[in-house]
DNA sequence: TGCATTTATTTAACATGATAAGTATTATAG
DNA sequence: CTATAATACTTATCATGTTAAATAAATGCA
C-alpha cells in the first residue's frame, strides 16, 4: 500500500491547518470562529443572500449554517428578512454592527495573508490555486 | 479586498472535501469515520505507537484522539499496553479484529484512489503533492 | 380544488475540532 | 530527598461536521 504519509486528503488538511493557524488567533480575539468569519465574508461578498446560497458560498453544510446563523443573529451581527414571494426563503444580511466588525477584522487578515504570499511566493501560490481548482473541477465533473 | 472565491484555506477545504466524498461512503459502510480510519492506518504504518505519536501521524488533536481511541477500544479494534518504564505512556496497537477490518477496507480505498489518479493524472497529482508539502514546510519553518 | 411531490430549512443525534483546565507520572533543581 | 516543574494524557465545554429525519411552504398534476 501507498505510504501513509502521502495521503492526499491529509496533505490538503495539513496545508490548510498551517494556514489557519495564522488566522485563527486573530479571529478568536474578536470572538469569531473561522466558520462564522466565512459567513460574514460571504455576506459582504454577496450583499445579502438566502441560506442555501450562503451555504454554498461559505462552504458550510446546511445544519452547521443554521446553528451559526442563530448564533450570529443572537449577537446582532446579521439579520433576517422574509421573502414575500416564498416564505421558506429568508434573506440574510449583515447588520451595521456586523459590517463594522468585518471592516475591523478584514484588513488585519489581509495583511496576514500577504505575509504568506511573501513567504511562499506569488507564483507558487498561483500555481497551487490553479491545481486546487482543477482538482476540484475534475472530481466534481465525474460525479 | 481579494475576491472571496480565492481564499486559500477554502480552496484547500473544497479540494479535500471533493476527495473525501469519494471515500466516506465506503468507510461509513464499515462503521468507520474518516478520523477513525486515519488512526487504524497510522497504527498499521507504525505497528504500535504512543498516543502522542499517533496524534501526529493521524493529524488529530489529542482530545479528539482520546475519544476516538475509547471508541475503537470499545469495538475491540485496538488495545492498550502499558509501558513499564513510563506509566503515563500507553502503547496502542491493533487487535486481530482491527487488522482484519483494515485489510478489508484498505484495498477498496486504494482502488478509489486510483480512479482519482486516472481522472486527474499522475503528473498533476505529483505536482500538487509537491506544492502542498512545500507550502506546509514554508509555513512551519517561519513559526 | 385537493393531494402527492418537491424544495428550503431546521432538528436531532452522534462524532470531531478547538481551547482551556485537570490529573497522574516522570524529570529536575536545590 | 523533596518541592517544583515538565510531560503525557484526559476531561470539560462549546462549536462545527455528518447523516438522517422532520417541518413547512411551494409546485405539479389528477
Amino acid at each position: 500500500m501507498r505510504d501513509f504519509k502521502h495521503s492526499l486528503p491529509m496533505e490538503l488538511m495539513r496545508a490548510r491547518e498551517a494556514a489557519m493557524a495564522r488566522f485563527r488567533p486573530m479571529l478568536r480575539d474578536h470572538g469569531l470562529t473561522e466558520q462564522q468569519w466565512r459567513v460574514l465574508r460571504a455576506l459582504v461578498d454577496a450583499g445579502g443572500a438566502e441560506v442555501g446560497e450562503l451555504a454554498r458560498k461559505s462552504c458550510l453544510l446546511a445544519p452547521s449554517l443554521t446553528r451559526i446563523l442563530q448564533h450570529l443573529e443572537s449577537r446582532s451581527l446579521i439579520k433576517r428578512t422574509q421573502n414575500s414571494t416564498d416564505n421558506r426563503r429568508a434573506i440574510i444580511s449583515l447588520t451595521a454592527r456586523g459590517r463594522r466588525l468585518f471592516n475591523k477584522i478584514g484588513p488585519r487578515l489581509e495583511s496576514l495573508y500577504r505575509v504568506i504570499e511573501d513567504e511562499f511566493g506569488m507564483e507558487r501560490l498561483a500555481a497551487l490555486y490553479t491545481l486546487l481548482a482543477e482538482f476540484y473541477e475534475t472530481l466534481q465533473a465525474s460525479r
